[in-house]
DNA sequence: GATGAATGAGTATTCATTCAT
DNA sequence: CATGAATGAATACTCATTCAT
């Protein structure tokens, strides 16, 4: 069994080096191509800052654009999650409408200042025209799933009276809207850390707006003000 | 006198042809710019893109950093000019609320969709990191200066009571956030264009909204959804 | 009287301000060319420092190789009359040899170690392989002839019985070896500025084992040992 | 045994490409930069006359100018070990004083019209404005240690009574001025090759003139004259 | 599979030279 | 004639990619 486990055991720690060994330039590529942009992006950077010879990019990615695209994928799909997570905390089980818009707008805007994401974001937007297939990527498997997840709840709070609109999505757009217009304007592209307390306020100004549109009577707008106040 | 107007003429025509070259390398330099990146831009291409020779640029420009900041400047301010142009629509002697919003909300959402603009943005977003300066044309200079604008009469219209609402700034945020938010995802970053309908729903929906939240009446508010379905 | 000297005046100012001209590009120029190389000097940097327009350096010499031979030439002509002016002091009616010889040493060596003429045998070195001819002016025109004339000198002074040799050219060559010899390498090819003590003393050590090796006799050496100490 | 054996050579074979091409590079710098000077020396001529890819030299010396002080060092080391092995001949054990020192400056000259030499020398001249550093390497780590080795021999020939002088480094310093004056006129700078009959005769000269100044006594010198005519 | 060395294609920048005024 | 502007050719240096070990 010793012999059998060690190599067993020696085969496994290969395998775990060479996973380890691609999660490290995909972190790497990725924190570069944000950092410097695709095309002044050095292959050798990006192996450096995953300690690996250059030529082992070359090994596991083939070129510098398949690599681009999976750091990109890899990233997209941790953002995905984190942002559906966010979504499902609005239920139509929950306790009060105001303050659950509020958890969840506060969650959606911590994803979304999330460095990384801001990374995300700026280089989709660098290199758009190069690249047209990180759209796909980005907006479609992210950003409209989320928007998506995000209607459908939504619909369901309209369904049980808690809201009131016909266009679910029109609805989650503007929420969207009223939660990343102000932020993006005062984070200056996400290069200023918004502070926590400010982030709140555009929270709640958020959902106080939203609430005076859609709720379904004028109690409701007063509720979400309250809970902005606190 | 036809001396004189021959010579000032012809010292006219030397001084236009200069104008003329100067003004040909900034708008090749920013068409080539914006689609390719900073770093990937050659200076060949705008050279050639502008119909001179690459010296030229240099004998005009210095370096490739200066002819990114200059071609960036230029156009900024050719786009405030343009959103502060539809933000002037928006007085407090005009006549009914609700169009007045939506005709200054589509006018905003035109300069927000021109190919130039999303250019711009998309430039800025790529090299953020290399020169942090264009943000403080871009972002300061254009956009703020528009909010800022925007909110300026958000306030008067306050004051003269047909609004309800004592942060004028926020206001004017969420009324970008609600146009802004559903175009930037419906048009895929800039890259589809949006029909015309497509927009003007968008602006509908966000006035009616804006209204539900500020009108200090719900009257208003049936008005706004009027003047969408219009 | 007037007109004509009114307007011969100003013709004459007219050449004069152009003779200017084209000595100051000429200085500039070798300047410039000593300091930088042939290759690295730009002929915007002589313009600038002659205080003209690149393109009258042009209009004066056509291109830059002619610039550089033109003024090669001029100071290769200035540095001939100061040594032949040089050579001219060793007589065979003048005093005492020693005395002589350390007089026309130190003239000689003080035109050796001027900055121009460090800078002009730089300049030759430099530029041989690309421009061969300057060979011809420089040292033909000028180094081979000051040895000539030297040895000139040392003919009639040894026909005279005051010197004992049979091969005036080797003496010259000979005499000008000690005397150049120590200076290139104390001065470090230029570099350094030789006190006149110094200067002196490498006279002094020259001219007395010149004396020792081709006097008639001892007596002169002895003579030239104690001029050396003065 | 023979595995490890092929290891090795290979690894061997493999180093020692690489310090092959680190020399043909190398020696290819030192040949362009001397014929063409530092600025005007292509980095693509110098790959090219080493057989190598431009890419190569960045890779081995990281730019022109750290390739032009490697080139002069290594050269400038080379002809110090040329130059010290021919002082080395004279000794005070040895023969008759004229004739050794008639080997010594035969060899000595040699290597002073070594085309490298030369080459060294010129390029020196051309780059002292630039690159003043190199002043250090060439004249302090080289002429000046064979003049002071020259010095130290003479000096040991002084202390055993065979030569007169009180000052061992001015007689170096003059021995080598009489050998070097006559040689650089009449090579006209390294240009023109010297037959060996003419260096010899200039050799001959030097030593009857240096003997004559420096020996102890008469008959010496006579020696040499006799010594200069075989 | 991981690496160091080698390479060829590409780019920003400079500069001698010309032309219109 | 003196000038400012324009240009084409040349060059140092970089970088994605490949190959031998």
């Amino acid at each position: 069994m010793s012999g059998a486990g060690t190599r067993s055991g020696a085969a496994a720690a290969g395998a775990r080096g060479r996973i380890d060994k691609r999660w490290a330039i995909l972190d790497a590529a990725f924190a570069v191509f944000a950092r410097e942009g695709y095309a002044q992006a050095g292959v050798d950077a990006i192996a450096a800052e995953a300690g690996v010879a250059k030529a082992t990019v070359y090994n596991h990615f083939g070129d510098k654009e398949t690599l681009l695209r999976q750091a990109v994928t890899a990233h997209a799909e941790r953002a995905l999650a984190q942002n559906l997570a966010a979504v499902e905390r609005l239920t139509d089980r929950g306790g009060e409408l105001g303050a659950m818009l509020q958890d969840v707008g506060y969650h959606l805007l911590q994803c979304y200042c999330d460095e990384r994401s801001w990374a995300l974001r700026r280089l989709l937007a660098a290199e758009l025209h190069q690249f047209p297939d990180l759209l796909d990527i980005v907006q479609g498997q992210v950003a409209d799933r989320v928007t998506e997840a995000l209607a459908d709840r939504l619909a369901r709070l309209a369904l049980a009276g808690r809201l009131n609109t016909t266009d679910a999505l029109l609805a989650a757009e503007q929420f969207s809207g009223l939660l990343v217009g102000p932020v993006e304007k005062r984070s200056r592209l996400g290069t200023r850390q918004l502070p926590d307390a400010e982030l709140r306020d555009v929270v709640g100004a958020a959902v106080c707006t939203f609430l005076r549109a859609f709720a379904p009577d004028g109690a409701h707008a007063r509720q979400a003000g309250q809970a902005r106040q606190a």
